[in-house]
DNA sequence: TGTACATCAGTGAACGCGCGTTCACTGATGTAC
DNA sequence: TGTACATCAGTGAACGCGCGTTCACTGATGTAC
């Protein structure tokens, strides 16, 4: 057998720096597969066509997110230290993936309508963890969803400022800013 | 001299409604002048071009939502009445202008980061009311544009949500909730 | 070891399609005398 | 009033282009005997 070589995985790498750069209308499968030292004919030995390789894209991308998210959101710990540790990720994933989320944020009006509610959506993660803090009565109890966009936006909001220019050096440098702020939006 | 007509004015509202549904790049000349009730090539006597059209479009609402901004942040009362007026401002533009938030959304991708920064650019209004108001003592002093993105980012995700039916319902009847949340992130 | 064959990642050339855009033309309406 | 002309919003047909995608083919590598 011949090696591997992980083709498929340096497709992925190289679409979404190209689609995070320009758009993904703006990327032919050409550009993705000259990035990738290949022709285009040969992409389609890895992905269906151009929309499976931006839907994979997608859905892997903001399944992680969720799926981190999941992860700094479990636990014995108080909510207070909970949702530190989940808005450090979410800083942290900004800063060193920042091609990803560029991609997810410019990509997800096409694919949020249809994307599902289970434990790997971020959204879902967030507004499952504010719900049960206010079932505990860790914070006062107020509308779960709409207390929980808003700290998504506390953080994502920065973070598209930062892409464009209007904040510069990395959002790790501010999470604890960013985290006591969530926390008395929350109080 | 026959009667303008107005279809200039058509033509944005159709495009807008397009691009809204269906995204920029989905929406062709021959749809927009459909929905208008003309053919494509009378389209180039009001635009240039499809690309002017789009850039029109973006920096015309984005401009008024500054403008709008600009016009409640304005006036002598303390900073907490003021935001109060431009968060009220922003969910009464959201509900009622639902095409045009969601085209700027898809839009700004594209534009951010050539846009001025001026007196009619929305987050700029928003970061000067925010820093004026450290300088008078009435909120306390932090990064003023980290916070500001940040009480932008508490409307705005919320509003997204809504778009994508995480959130059911007006903005509008939240707005004393997000005000809250917005006041208490600041102190 | 040498020879014949199988495998399969990768490609050159071509496909049809829908796009943005152009342009010569139409035909209804307004104006001049 | 009637006639000739000017104006100009609107259009049918066509343009070249780059796109996503297909497919017969290549040629390096591995296997069988």
């Amino acid at each position: 057998m011949r090696e591997q070589g992980g083709k498929r995985e340096t497709i992925k790498q190289q679409a979404i720096r190209l689609f995070a750069e320009r758009g993904v209308d703006a990327v032919s499968v050409r550009d993705i597969a000259a990035a990738c030292d290949m022709k285009a004919p040969n992409l389609y030995a890895h992905f269906a066509s151009k929309e499976a390789l931006v839907h994979d894209l997608f859905h892997e991308g903001y399944g992680e997110y969720g799926a981190l998210l999941a992860h700094a959101a479990a636990g014995p710990d108080p909510f207070r230290v909970r949702l530190g540790r989940m808005m450090r990720e979410i800083c942290r994933l900004h800063d060193t993936d920042t091609d990803r989320f560029r991609f997810l944020v410019m990509t997800q009006h096409g694919y949020l309508a249809s994307v599902a509610r289970d434990d790997r959506n971020p959204v879902e993660v967030i507004c499952r963890a504010v719900a049960a803090a206010m079932d505990s009565g860790e914070i006062p109890r107020r509308d779960p969803d709409l207390m929980a966009l808003a700290i998504i936006g506390i953080l994502v909001q920065p973070a598209t400022g930062r892409l464009y220019g209007r904040l510069t050096g990395d959002l790790t440098e501010r999470e604890d800013e960013l985290i006591a702020m969530a926390w008395r939006a929350l109080s």
